[in-house]
DNA sequence: AGCACGCCGACT
DNA sequence: GTCGGCGTGCTC
């Protein structure tokens, strides 16, 4: 028998299937990690089909050494993902499998945790010389328990006496599997909640769907999380297991807690604040089939579970679901053909559909359901415009306006709770000099290097580098070189001043690790008067009941950035914002700062229309040659010698350009150039961009895979992605 | 990717 | 002479 085998190197000139013969010593089966001799080396490959006879000159098969693991790691599904992903995406295949198998899981340094425990063989007691008292303490002691954690009894009774019991064969040493399940510190109460009618014809619908895409649009505070909660439980019901996917910012620990009061051990959870060894146990859980709902984010697709039943993908809208690095690939699509092949409903929840998703539910594509009502019957907050114009005519040169002000004293007077929101989308606190414009760059990155306060440096956020700060400017010799642009910190600053109550601030900079972000939450949760400013980070997750009134002190900066999604997105971040403001007890409010108040998406945002919103935005779409009208490909080719990138590239900038020769009418738009930043990590960086008509676009695709396969070279890289999140 | 092979320059 | 630089080919 012949086993077709994907050998573990991540190189796309091995990127194929290999044959090896399967000796009558083992059996193997399609999913086994397995040991192979490749050329003069003996390394792991993943065996994806068996079959009679190889088209390979039979002389030179050779044989697969041994079988890694007792139990195939991958499922049958799980390699025709990977088959998937390939072609959707252009990901060599070594990369795809990776994205089933934790770093830890495969490479074997994270073990099963064993706890020793010591149990009882037989109480013979005459065996224990007169004088020892405690060897015989101990047993007496283990005579009740009958066993007891060895670490426990050497405490009690000293390690000798226990070591003597073991070599008497009183008593033997035992490994138990432990779980490093990880531990929600958190609570939330309990409480029985009866779904109104939308979420229970919702929950019906669903439960009843073989593999269909739900658009499940529901207004901040519709309890969307309780029809995910009640479908995921009728999929228990029917022995399948299901999938939840959230952005990961908002797996919060209430977020946890809410799904183990519902499901208890049989929801596990994968999350990037798990230890290895948590992860571990957490995974194995999984693949065991002892818990059978897995939460986290966009890698938790991958989780091993068979027998699907129902896949979420929460806040559908959110851009974390687009992977940006290494194996990039679209969530939504992998979900979509996970559903495919389980046959099983896939729900993508969100209070602000993605405008594509939208179109594809009105298409007929998806199915829509709209839950209107909130669950707690509460109005919205009401979202006021500032026109930050006329506050300039009216001599306030300020950050904030007057009215924002007013509120703002307000709150703090009735002992309440503001946020302020500032979107520092492609911002950042750089150096400049004044006089002569220069502005640190990162030596292997070509981008502005941060200046982070508390450390007194500046960082590349792109490989984190670090460097003196300046005090001179290299270039022209000044001495005044200073900040660039209005971070959080200068808010905080301004805010002190005017006034005296708690301040917190919530950024990349203030939470280097993940636990300090949950923990400024958490402080500011319990603390009232007080004021939280941050960045988009604190546009989600969280839910405060104390918060009543919500700045948005410059919600332009998104609108304006050189992004077609920049007018979604703002729609998106007010939204978010906004609801954040409506959780409380009290009436929530929403000051909206802006320069141009009449632009659509804020009267949209403001009366919370989302359908008037989408009318005017995918005509925009349409008359703009944008998506979901076309799809935006984008070539990165990159390398660390500059010239080599650069013939490469113009290689296939002229094989693509012969095919728009062919399809001239499919192509709106087609041209190479250096990526905005040229050189990140040391490799030189350049693109081709092209926007392609639907009608056409996959044969094109392929075309275009094939003359990237072609023309691959040496020491260039070469990536491909289809509507890419940014093109920096 | 990673290893072997092979072809050139500059060193005891 | 020969040690070691890296360009090239190959891996069932």
């Amino acid at each position: 028998m012949i086993a077709e085998v994907i050998v573990d190197v991540l190189s796309s000139t091995v990127d194929k299937v290999f044959d090896y013969n399967i000796p009558h010593s083992l059996t193997v089966v399609v999913g086994d990690r397995v040991l192979v001799p490749f050329g003069p080396r003996k390394i792991d490959g993943f065996v994806i089909n068996i079959k009679q006879t190889s088209s390979y000159d039979k002389s030179k098969l050779k044989d697969i050494i041994s079988k890694k693991d007792p139990q195939p790691l991958l499922s049958e599904n799980m390699v025709r993902l990977c088959f998937f992903m390939k072609q959707k995406f252009y990901l060599r295949l070594a990369d795809t499998i990776r994205l089933f198998l934790p770093p830890m899981v495969r490479n074997g340094k994270v073990k099963q945790k064993l706890v020793q425990y010591v149990t009882l063989n037989c109480d013979d007691v005459s065996q224990i010389k007169k004088g020892a008292k405690k060897q015989l303490e101990a047993l007496l002691y283990l005579q009740e328990k009958a066993r007891e954690k060895h670490s426990v009894l050497s405490q009690k009774f000293g390690a000798s006496a226990i070591k003597s019991l073991i070599e008497k064969n009183l008593v033997r040493l035992e490994g138990v599997k432990e779980n490093r399940a990880p531990q929600n510190k958190f609570s939330v109460a309990k409480k029985e909640i009866t779904l109104n009618n939308q979420q229970q014809q919702a929950v019906d619908v669903i439960t009843k769907s073989k593999y269909q895409t739900f658009l499940l649009h529901g207004v901040t505070g519709s309890g969307k999380t309780e029809v995910y909660i009640n479908c995921i439980k009728d999929c228990l019901k029917s022995g399948k297991t299901a999938i939840m996917l959230v952005p990961e910012i908002s797996l919060t620990p209430q977020m946890f807690a809410r799904f183990k009061n519902a499901f208890g051990d049989t929801v596990a959870i994968l999350h990037s604040s798990l230890s290895q060894g948590e992860r571990f146990d957490e995974w194995n859980r999984l693949k065991s089939g002892e818990a059978k709902i897995a939460i986290g984010a966009r890698s938790c697709i991958f989780a091993p579970l068979e027998n699907i039943g129902l896949i979420v993908v929460d806040e559908e809208h959110d851009s974390s679901y687009y992977s940006e690095s290494n194996p990039r690939f679209h969530t939504h699509e992998v979900a979509r053909y996970l559903a495919y092949l389980n046959n099983c409903p896939l729900i993508l929840g969100t209070a602000t559909p993605s405008i594509e998703s939208y179109y594809l539910a009105k298409k007929g594509e998806y199915r829509l359901i709209q839950l209107t009502n909130r669950a707690n019957q509460k109005e919205l907050p009401n979202i006021e415009l500032v026109d930050m114009l006329s506050e300039i005519h009216s001599g306030n040169t300020g950050i904030f306006s007057y009215r924002f002000l007013n509120e703002l004293e307000k709150c703090i007077n009735d002992k309440k709770q503001a946020m302020i929101f500032i979107n520092r989308r492609g911002f950042s606190s750089f150096l400049m000099c004044k006089e002569c414009g220069y502005v640190p760059k990162c030596e292997d990155c070509d981008v502005s290097l941060v200046y982070h306060k508390e450390d007194d440096m500046l960082k590349c956020h792109y490989c984190n580098r670090r460097y003196k700060t300046l005090n001179t400017c290299p270039k022209c010799g000044s001495k005044s070189i200073r900040f660039g642009a209005v971070g959080t910190q200068r808010i905080v600053d301004e805010l002190k001043k005017l006034f005296n109550v708690p301040i917190f601030r919530l950024d990349n900079d203030s939470t280097q690790n993940k636990n300090s972000y949950i923990e400024i939450l958490e402080s500011f949760n319990h603390t009232s008067p007080a004021i939280l400013v941050g960045t988009q980070m604190i546009a989600k997750g969280h839910d405060f009941n104390n918060v009543t009134l919500v700045g948005i002190v410059d919600a332009d900066m998104s609108l304006h950035f050189s992004d077609y999604k920049a007018v979604e997105k703002t729609y998106q971040l007010i939204t978010q914002v906004s609801g954040r403001a409506g959780r409380s007890e009290s009436e929530g409010k929403v000051v909206l700062q802006t320069y141009c108040p009449k632009h659509f998406v804020y009267r949209c945002a403001s009366n919370y229309d989302y359908t008037a919103f989408y009318k005017k935005e995918i005509n925009l779409r349409e008359v703009a040659h944008f998506p979901p009208f076309v799809s935006i490909l984008r070539i990165l080719v990159f390398g660390e010698d500059e010239q080599k990138t650069l013939n490469n590239l113009e290689q296939i900038y002229t094989q693509i350009k012969d095919l728009k020769q062919t399809y001239s009418s499919d192509f709106v738009y087609l041209s190479a150039m250096k990526c905005p930043k040229r050189r990140l990590q040391r490799n030189y960086r350049y693109q081709i961009l092209m926007r392609l008509y639907k009608k056409n676009e996959p044969e094109i695709v392929s075309k275009i895979y094939e003359i990237c396969d072609k023309l691959k070279t040496r020491n260039v890289s070469v990536f491909i992605e289809n509507d890419p999140q940014n093109l920096s």
